[in-house]
DNA sequence: CCGATACGCATTTTT
DNA sequence: TGCGTATCGG
């Protein structure tokens, strides 16, 4: 299977491919094939004597890293694509620092504490202190904080800048660098990270251990990284440290593309990347295979205005495609018709599914609007962005027991747990145990295992019930290493009581409380059931939530069969493709948002985002802009967003009766004036209501918010068997004994493959089969999950 | 210890 | 407006 680069390549992607003599960046326009050139380049290292394992592979989402090992698993084979180092950030610095956690104080059993566990910690270190809350909000704080370490600037570094506290008085809250301090030890004490921490430590790790820089900068012997637009300094750095020597580094990404600053990305990175290596070779990436002419010609008008960029041609030679349309709504709710007709007329007229729309918007609260047009007229739609299924509450619950029995000096689980199902220990007593612990510099844990050596003052009957729930939670631990993930978890679920509270009663949400619970306890079975048909026994509690804990992932957008309009913000569109996409409330305050202010880089960073909107379509793109729109509660006038004069008007399809690039000023100051004149606020501006709106039937809606559940990768596709399934262990899969050479099976999880080689016998017997889609996959067929089909 | 009510607040969110 | 947190009363 060897791979013809030069004609599978465009000559850009092949140079970017087969150069390996140093740092290289390859800027990668909107839709120029990215991903294909690093997949062929991971390729094209391996066939040229680089081993899997000396290759690292950065991203930033779970679903960038699977989707390439996947594209280069069929390239190079499931078992050379396995021993690469691929993944984000965050979980391969999450490997590294469990495998050297010693070096710097902490145990490989240390948990990662996500956004919330964080900013709760922040918020009882601030009552502690005794600082006043409304001066300290936590959000605020936290925020501060994670700016800090994302420049990886320690608590130490921070108490000494003059900087960081001149600024910290401007906002008036001078103690932060105290928080800071208490926040970093408290985690300390935890034994815990959270995201940026990851980071940080990692950092650390290779600054302060030089042996064990050495190590991986050897073993990894070349580093890419993905999305490079999106590093913060964090990030740099530790790709710095690990390729200084070797300069062996390849960066891809699109600096037109960021627009995740206010997470700490730094344009300046990629902007800069040559002036940290100065012997970097740039590939650029101008061929769009994505869009019409016209849409990429729209969104080079638009992006030029930007000073601060990586100059580049984009192109495309794909059909001109039609111009850009711009749609003018009296109000929200008219935007929302406006929308609903075009789609309802583009199926009419070009045949397109309802998959093939996407409705962009900046903000989530435009949501609604949307889906209350979509729904009237019985169109199929989904929405991206609401709860992950792992912040649900009883998923916290459970998996705060989990945490908690793998790392009993985890705070943020025993909090949340210590009085959950309720045990009659109130906050009085959680209270005295905090303050013992934060004196004696101890974890909670340790206190409640011996509260009287720790002068803790309580009742004969609140001591009794501390003993209780230690002795509950030391009887799991025993089990940690003797019982698999499932076996524990259940018996942690049952035990625990947390099974009663949600049986309690049939009440609507303890139901979907109780399918949430399941669903949890089927991904862990799962979880198990797939590792174990990989050859893979013994998967401990441990690795289930080290997997867990770096997933946000919600179930993503690939259920491409069932046909429903896509509506997401703007960020959570980048990296996917539509053939229609509406770009809508394209007004000022909106679209760019307020929040950016003067701010010159912000709003550079605005049109960068409605620049990503723009180059999601690949057939038609329409803009829309209301003049009235309901913002908290009350009624706002707007005009038409500053962007939608930063693009050609020759790429533009702009309404009758309007006229743009000429009058757009006249008319937002004669708004104003009618606005400040009070002539418009004592009546209510009209709301246009077009024919449609009340004649259509109001039907029950079938549409469906899409609800972040399970990750794929830890879900089974269900069965027709029902929920009961029973535990790993005790399932031997039936009748696949005697796979043959050349037979067709399809299994649940990856699909439709062909049987190429059995190995073994009885409870043994291994074979290796390659799938259409997952590449080839040894499975051990005691285990394996699939139906024969011919 | 839970429930009702009040208050305040409000982009975007890869991990 | 509408949600999440804070506080008080039974």
């Amino acid at each position: 299977m060897s791979i013809n680069y030069k004609t599978e390549l465009n000559e850009s992607q092949f140079q970017a491919v087969t150069y390996d003599q140093g740092p290289s960046l390859v800027i990668a326009g909107a839709g120029s094939g990215k991903t294909r050139v690093l997949t062929y380049k991971i390729a094209y290292l391996l066939e040229n004597g680089y081993q899997p394992w000396s290759i690292l592979a950065l991203t930033f989402t779970n679903k960038a890293a699977r989707e390439m090992k996947e594209r280069i698993a069929k390239q190079v084979g499931t078992e050379r694509a396995r021993y690469l180092w691929m993944g984000t950030f965050h979980s391969i610095f999450s490997r590294i620092l469990r495998a050297e956690a010693t070096y710097i104080g902490f145990t490989s059993q240390f948990t990662i504490y996500d956004a919330t566990d964080s900013k709760s910690m922040i918020r009882s270190i601030i009552k502690e202190m005794g600082l006043d809350e409304k001066t300290y909000k936590p959000g605020t704080v936290q925020s501060r904080i994670s700016n800090a370490k994302n420049h990886l600037i320690t608590p130490t570094g921070y108490a000494a800048s003059r900087e960081a506290y001149e600024s910290d008085m401007a906002v008036r809250m001078p103690a932060i660098r105290d928080i800071y301090n208490r926040y970093w030890e408290r985690c300390r004490q935890s034994n815990a990270m959270d995201f940026d921490d990851l980071l940080v430590y990692t950092y650390l790790l290779f600054r302060d251990f030089p042996e064990v820089l050495a190590r991986y900068s050897e073993q990894f012997r070349y580093v890419l990284v993905d999305e490079y637009q999106d590093t913060n300094y964090a990030q740099h750095s530790i790709v710095l440290q690990l390729t200084k020597e070797s300069q062996k580094v390849c960066v891809v990404g699109d600096d037109a593309q960021s627009i995740y600053s206010f997470r700490g990305a730094n344009i300046d990175n990629i902007l800069y990347f040559t002036k940290v290596y100065p012997n970097t070779q740039v590939f650029k990436l101008e061929q769009n295979y994505r869009s019409t002419q016209t849409i990429v010609r729209a969104a080079n008008s638009l992006i030029e205005k930007n000073e601060r960029q990586i100059r580049k041609e984009v192109f495309s030679e794909k059909e001109k495609g039609e111009p850009i349309g711009v749609f003018q709504a009296y109000s929200d709710v008219e935007e929302g018709e406006i929308v609903a007709n075009k789609i309802a007329e583009l199926r009419r007229k070009n045949g397109y599914e309802y998959a093939d729309f996407a409705i962009l918007y900046r903000t989530n609260a435009q949501s609604r609007i949307f889906e209350e047009a979509l729904r009237k007229r019985t169109m199929p739609y989904k929405i991206y962005g609401g709860l992950s299924f792992y912040q649900r509450k009883e998923i916290k619950d459970a998996i705060a027991y989990f945490r908690l029995v793998v790392n009993p000096n985890d705070e943020e689980a025993f909090k949340r747990i210590i009085n959950y199902p309720a045990r009659g220990i109130g906050a009085t007593t959680i209270g005295k145990i905090t303050s013992a612990a934060n004196d004696n510099e101890v974890s909670l844990w340790t206190v409640l295992c011996e509260p009287l050596k720790y002068g803790v003052n309580i009742a004969k009957s609140t001591h009794t019930k501390l003993q209780d729930f230690r002795m509950l939670v030391e009887s799991f631990i025993t089990d940690l290493s003797g019982k698999n993930a499932y076996e524990l978890g259940t018996n942690i679920i049952r035990r625990t009581g947390i099974i009663n509270d949600i049986c309690s009663d049939n009440s609507p949400e303890n139901l979907s409380r109780k399918e949430n619970i399941e669903e949890l306890v089927n991904g862990m079975n799962d979880f198990c059931a797939l590792r174990l048909e990989e050859g893979n026994p013994n998967i401990l509690l441990s690795d289930f939530l080290s997997e867990i804990s770096l997933l946000t992932d919600e179930e993503s957008g690939q259920t491409d069969d069932d046909a429903k309009v896509t509506l997401m913000t703007v960020h959570s569109a980048k990296g996917l493709e539509f053939k229609n996409v509406f770009v809508v409330g394209m007004e000022e305050n909106l679209f760019p948002s307020s929040m950016a202010g003067d701010s010159p880089r912000a709003m550079e960073e605005e049109r960068r985002l409605f620049y990503v909107a723009i180059t999601r379509a690949e057939e038609h793109c329409f803009l829309s802009y209301a003049k009235t729109r309901f913002r908290y509660g009350k009624m706002e006038f707007g005009s038409p967003s500053r962007f939608l004069r930063d693009i050609d008007t020759h790429y533009l399809s702009l309404p009758h009766e309007e006229r743009i690039n000429r009058s757009v000023n006249e008319r937002a100051d004669h708004f104003r004036r009618e606005i400040e004149g009070g002539f418009i606020r004592s009546t209510p501006p009209q709301l246009s209501s077009p024919s449609s709106y009340s004649t259509f039937q109001k039907s029950k809606d079938k549409e469906q918010i899409i609800s972040p559940s399970l990750p794929r990768h830890l879900k089974r596709i269900p069965t027709t068997e029902n929920e009961n399934q029973p535990p790993v262990s005790s399932t031997p899969s039936t009748s696949h004994r005697n796979v043959r050479i050349g037979q067709i099976i399809e299994h649940e999880r990856f699909g439709v493959g062909e049987v190429i080689k059995v190995d073994g016998i009885g409870d043994n017997a291994k074979a290796t089969i390659h799938f259409k889609n997952a590449g080839n996959k040894q499975l051990l067929l005691r285990f394996a999950r699939f139906k024969v089909i011919e």
